[in-house]
RNA sequence: GGCGCGUUCGUCUAGAGGCCCAGGACAUCUCCCUUUCAAGGAGAAGAUCAGGGGUUCGAAUCCCCUACGCGCUACCA
C-alpha cells in the first residue's frame, strides 16, 4: 500500500446515471486531484438481474458532460483494471474460499424459502432478522454430502459473538458498533458473484483506494467491511459517510419523487457548471462564504471536516436560480453556441443570433429558448380577438389603433429608430386617449400572440417591417 | 422492533464558548426601474439555534436524556 490518495466511485449500471454519481465525483475528483491523486470508475455489476446494458456509456457520457470524467475506468484505462466487477469474479471466489478455509467465512446451503421462513418467524417473535447460522453447525461430512450432491451454496462471513468493531469516520468521526447485531452477511453468491461486501473490500484493496467516500446509508455496512479487511488481513482505508441528498419529505432522493437522471438536466439545458455549483453547495460550502464558485474552486478548498452531516433536500428551484444566473453571466456569442445543441437545426441561425440577448434575461435553462422564441421563427400562436381589446377599451378602438400603429410602421424608414417608433406609438395614445401601455399591448398581442412577451420593439426589429404590418393585418382580421 | 446517523429561517447553509437577542443565498412580500414578462436595485418578513437537563462568569457551539426525522436490517447496491 502507498500513500498516494486514490478516491472512486462505484456505482451500479442500473439505469439511468443518477445525480448522486454525480454528486460524489466532483467531491471525489475535487479531493483526489487537489492531493495530486486519481479519481477512478469502477463499475458495480454484480446484479445482473438488474443490469442495464446501455447504462456505463451514459454514466461515463454524463460525468464528461460535467467535465468530471475520472482518470481511470472502464472504457479509460489506467493500471488497476479490469474496472468492471463481472471481470474481476475469479478475485473474489479466491479470497472467498480464502476467508472459509482460515474459518472467517462458511458455506450456507440454505434455500431462499428456508431463509424466509426463518425471517418470518423470526418476525413473528419480534427479533431481529438475522441468519441462525443453521450451516455454520454442519458437519464436514455432511458439508461433502451437500457439495458431492451439487447443491448451490452462498459463503457467509463469519461475525465474532462479541466485541465491538468501529471506525473513524472523515466527515462524522468515531462510528462504533457491537458484533453481535451484525449479520453473517453472505459475501458470495450461488451464481458465483459476490455481493457488494466483499466486492467492494476486494476491489478497493486492489485498487489502493485510500479514501472509501460513499453516502451515509452505508454506514451500517461498513464494519462488516473492516471486519473482511482484518480476516484478509489488508490494511485499512479512510472511511467519509457523506450525507444523503433528500426528497422534499427528507426521504433519501429517488425517481419517484424528484429528477434524479443527469440526462434530464442535461436534456432540459441546465449548464454542467451551474449543477456543479449546485451541488456543491448540498452539504458543503466555501470557507469564504462565496456561493457562486467552480469545480475548481472546490478543488482548491474541499476538505472533508467542512462536510455537513445532515441530508440535504435537493431543490429544483434553487438549481434553476443558479442556472439562471450562470446563464446571465455568458456572453451572447457564448449563450449562442450552448444554445446550438437544444435547437432545430433548420431554424435561421442569423436570427437565433439576434434573439440571444433578448431572450437571455428571460432563460432560466437553455431548453425554454425554443418555447420562448418560437414566435420569431414561425407564426405567433392563436390569440382570442379579445386579447386585442384593451382593458377599459373596444374592439373599436383596438382596430382604430392597430390600423394607425399599421400606417405608422409603414411609413417608417428602414432602419428605424427605437425611438422614433416610441414617439409614434405614444402619438397614436395620446391621439386615440388610451394610455401607451394599452397601444404597446394590442401591438405586443397581435405580433407574439401573448401579452406576456420578450421586449417588443427588439421582436419588431428582428421579424422585419414586412412580417410585422402581415401580423398586425392578421389581427386587424381577427377583429372582424 | 434492533442498530446506526442526524436535528440553526420554508429550503441550502455560516457559525468550531463571548464578535450571534444568529449572517448569507434561494423562495416569499413591498418598493424602484419599466410598453408586458424578466433581469437589475433597495427593503421587509422569516430560526426562542428540536425540547429538557447539566458544565461554565458566559453555550447554537461541550456533556447527558428525550422527541422527531432518515438510513440499514436481501443470494440489491
Amino acid at each position: 500500500m502507498t500513500d498516494k490518495v486514490r478516491l472512486r466511485i462505484a456505482p451500479s449500471p442500473t439505469g439511468d446515471p443518477h445525480v448522486g454519481t454525480a454528486y460524489m465525483s466532483l467531491f471525489n475528483k475535487a479531493f483526489a486531484h487537489r492531493h495530486g491523486g486519481s479519481f477512478v470508475l469502477r463499475i458495480e455489476d454484480t446484479d445482473q438481474t438488474r443490469y442495464n446494458p446501455t447504462s456505463v456509456g451514459e454514466i461515463i457520457d454524463s460525468l464528461r458532460w460535467l467535465d468530471l470524467l475520472p482518470d481511470e475506468g472502464p472504457g479509460i484505462g489506467g493500471e488497476y483494471g479490469p474496472y468492471v466487477q463481472t471481470e474481476r469474479r475469479e478475485l473474489y471466489i479466491k479470497h472467498a474460499h480464502e476467508l472459509v478455509d482460515m474459518g472467517h467465512a462458511y458455506r450456507c446451503f440454505c434455500t431462499s424459502a428456508r431463509l424466509e421462513e426463518m425471517r418470518r418467524e423470526q418476525a413473528a417473535r419480534h427479533e431481529p432478522p438475522r441468519y441462525d447460522r443453521h450451516c455454520l453447525r454442519l458437519s464436514p461430512k455432511e458439508i461433502e454430502r451437500n457439495l458431492s450432491e451439487g447443491k448451490p451454496y452462498t459463503i457467509r462471513m463469519l461475525v465474532p459473538d462479541e466485541g465491538t468493531t468501529s471506525f473513524q469516520d472523515l466527515i462524522r468521526g468515531e462510528i462504533s458498533f457491537e458484533n453481535k447485531v451484525l449479520d453473517d452477511q453472505i459475501i458470495l453468491k450461488s451464481d458465483g458473484l459476490p455481493t457488494y461486501h466483499l466486492a467492494v473490500v476486494v476491489d478497493d484493496h486492489y485498487m489502493e483506494i485510500s479514501h472509501i467516500t460513499r453516502a451515509e446509508e452505508w454506514i451500517s455496512s461498513t464494519p462488516k467491511h473492516i471486519l473482511l479487511y482484518n480476516y484478509l488481513g489488508w490494511e485499512l482505508p479512510k472511511f467519509a459517510h457523506f450525507p444523503l441528498l433528500r426528497n422534499a419529505d427528507r426521504s433519501k432522493i429517488s425517481k419517484r419523487k424528484n429528477n434524479t437522471s443527469l440526462k434530464w438536466y442535461r436534456e432540459q439545458g441546465y449548464l454542467p457548471e451551474a449543477m456543479i455549483n449546485f451541488l456543491a453547495l448540498m452539504g458543503w460550502s466555501m470557507p469564504n462564504g462565496e456561493e457562486t464558485f467552480t469545480f475548481e474552486d472546490v478543488k482548491r478548498e474541499f476538505t472533508f471536516e467542512r462536510m455537513a452531516t445532515s441530508g440535504p433536500i435537493f431543490d429544483l428551484v434553487k438549481l434553476t436560480a443558479i442556472n439562471g444566473k450562470y446563464i446571465r453571466t455568458l456572453s451572447d456569442e457564448e449563450l449562442y453556441e450552448r444554445l446550438l445543441p437544444y435547437l432545430p437545426e433548420d431554424l435561421d441561425q442569423e436570427r437565433v443570433r439576434r434573439a440571444v440577448p433578448v431572450i437571455k434575461d428571460r432563460l432560466t435553462t437553455l431548453g425554454e429558448f425554443a418555447e420562448l422564441t418560437g414566435y420569431l421563427f414561425g407564426p405567433p400562436p392563436d390569440y382570442d380577438a379579445a386579447g386585442l381589446v384593451p382593458k377599459k377599451g373596444t374592439p373599436e378602438a383596438a382596430r382604430a389603433a392597430l390600423e394607425r400603429i399599421r400606417d405608422l410602421l409603414a411609413g417608417l424608414p428602414e432602419p428605424w429608430s427605437h425611438e422614433e417608433w416610441e414617439s409614434g406609438m405614444r402619438g397614436i395614445a395620446a391621439e386615440l386617449g388610451l394610455k401607451a401601455g394599452d397601444i404597446f399591448m394590442v401591438l405586443r398581442v397581435a405580433v407574439t400572440g401573448s401579452p406576456v412577451s420578450p421586449p417588443l420593439f427588439e421582436s419588431i426589429e428582428i421579424l422585419g417591417k414586412e412580417e410585422t404590418l402581415r401580423r398586425v393585418d392578421a389581427a386587424l382580421a381577427k377583429l372582424g
